[in-house]
DNA sequence: GCCAACGTTGGC
DNA sequence: GCCAACGTTGGC
């Protein structure tokens, strides 16, 4: 069986509820990336994000909106809990235990981007034209991305290679 | 199945 | 704070 080819994908966060010093915060700086509650991004989730996609982390409803960092997909998706908890504010009581509606999957922070680029900067690069995060009126919180506007945003933001600098390397390692 | 009303997202 | 665009809901 063929490899499959990784893919590239911009994962929208409000970093007033989630941003990415929050990521990188998390233990492994890694975290389960849930209420996802739009059918269009979970079935993105379900079918198409596989584990060591890349991911764009971006910060939206920010000043500016920016992408800030880059991610990896650890793992499959996996059912996100929080839609059976009640009073969750993600709670969603139309799931069903047996068939559960919704998913998340864990993302591990890769590296902080040297130049975070606001959405102005994405928006005057001709050949990110098509990118859906600079759509009017887009609101798609999981977006694909080919592989050359991947790498054009990572060039842009200054990342020679997609590792944690040195200050952001995990210690007690070597 | 249509579509108006509504709630939410998210840039500005 | 405003409001355009969007997705969902629910009456019919």
């Amino acid at each position: 069986m063929p490899a499959r080819a990784r893919r590239h994908w911009l994962f929208k966060s409000d970093p007033g509820s989630f941003g990415w010093e929050d990521l990188l915060a998390c233990p492994g700086r890694t975290t389960f990336w849930d209420g996802v509650r739009n059918y269009q991004a979970r079935n993105l989730l379900r079918d198409e994000v596989r584990a060591g996609d890349g991911v764009l982390f971006y910060h939206s409803s920010s000043d500016p909106p920016a992408v800030v960092g880059l991610a990896e997909v650890v793992g499959e998706a996996r059912t996100d809990p929080t839609q059976f908890e009640r009073g969750h504010e993600h709670e969603d009581p139309g799931s069903d235990p047996a068939a559960p509606r919704w998913l998340g999957v864990d993302v591990r922070a890769t590296c902080s981007l040297p130049r975070p680029l606001p959405l102005a900067a994405l928006k005057a690069e001709p050949a990110l034209s098509r990118m859906l995060v600079v759509q009017r009126g887009q609101r798609l919180s999981i977006q694909p991305l080919t592989p050359e506007e991947w790498a054009l945003v990572l060039r842009l933001g200054g990342v020679e290679a997609e590792m944690p600098s040195p200050e952001e390397r995990p210690r007690g390692r070597r």
